[in-house]
DNA sequence: CCTACCGATCGGTAGG
DNA sequence: CCTACCGATCGGTAGG
């Protein structure tokens, strides 16, 4: 009667696969996600699921890119396509902050959670890691370069200190959220991001 | 001949076992912390290790207390025991830059790397981490209230907006040394507090 | 502190 | 996608 699967039911699983992953992995950790608990958890066989990516390894880097996926829709993809500018970096800073708010992935940032556990360590997964982070660095840059030649930043702005300073500002966000639960970090982040935007 | 253990044994053994636990979980977090692997490093049976704290758990509670003991030592300890005030606050957070530029752990901050594998679970490791995160922050509060009623910081200072700024600066010192092995950090890490002084 | 062991779970494979 | 299985390792215990 019903016909066997079709590339697409198989593109769906993957799909419930990597969106179950993300949620345990923002949670606790990318080496929490064990493959017996996400079978049981997503009513399937080890063996099934491990069918979709062959071994842990390449579950934990599809994991990234799918982390980076919802990443770069909930931020950069958000905001209005202005031209690259002090206004464009305004608009990123502030979707960054309300993705953070709005508790897209249970555990806060995927990213910082995974860097923070695959920093010490070796291999093509801490490599992703510092892959994304590299990129997203990158987009920041342009838009901050942008924004001096535009006259809306000092011409002796520090593009390598503000981009430090706004990663801090994140990274201390998601802290507050996820440690301390704390309401109040989102307008500290706002505020802050101000203050170095103003300088 | 040579006589039983005596107590000052027990106690260095617990310390070599804490002191490795420490490097191990820096790197790895301390869910990588494994009984069998420890053991093994330190050429010691699993049960005899065990026996120095019960459970996995009160081993990870006591890596928890050695982190601070070491933290305090390095770095509230470390600076001249001024009165409190912006004088000791400087001298504090550049104690700070400097523990992890020096890379006293070899995975950098035991407490950053715990906080982000532990901020989404719950238990008495959390909480743990959660208390010795409140304290430290009590301790830059005082030194920056002091600065405040000293005239040596506006009156209009916002404590915990400052706390936040602070401590995303030295997540983002630890992220960018960890990750990036950017040798460049630290001295960001000094121009972004240098900005948030003088204000 | 040790040996010897426990049940549970790990990532992964064979075969269908 | 499944069942059935593998060797290795997990945290922990009994008994000395």
């Amino acid at each position: 009667m019903s016909p066997r699967r079709s590339a697409a039911d198989t593109r769906e699983t993957r799909q419930r696969i990597l969106g179950h992953s993300l949620a345990i992995a923002s949670q606790e950790g990318l080496e929490g996600l064990t493959i017996g608990r996400l079978a049981t958890e997503l009513g399937m066989s080890k063996a099934g699921l491990l069918g979709h990516f062959g071994t842990k390894e390449t579950l934990q880097l599809a994991v990234v890119d799918a982390a980076a996926e919802v990443f770069l829709r909930e931020v950069p993809r958000r905001v209005k396509q202005l031209p690259s500018g002090l206004r464009r970096l305004k608009d990123v800073c502030e979707a960054w902050v309300s993705y953070l708010e709005r508790n897209v992935l249970p555990g806060g940032c995927f990213f910082t959670a995974a860097t923070a556990e695959f920093d010490g360590r070796s291999g093509p997964v801490r490599d992703a890691l510092a892959g994304m982070n590299a990129l997203w660095r990158r987009d920041l840059r342009i838009h901050i370069r942008r924004a001096v030649s535009d006259g809306d930043l000092p011409p002796d702005t520090d593009v390598e200190q503000m981009i430090y300073e706004l990663l801090g500002i994140m990274l201390a966000l998601n802290h507050f959220l996820q440690l301390e639960k704390d309401a109040a970090a989102p307008a500290r982040a706002r505020r802050a991001l101000e203050r170095l935007f103003r300088r």
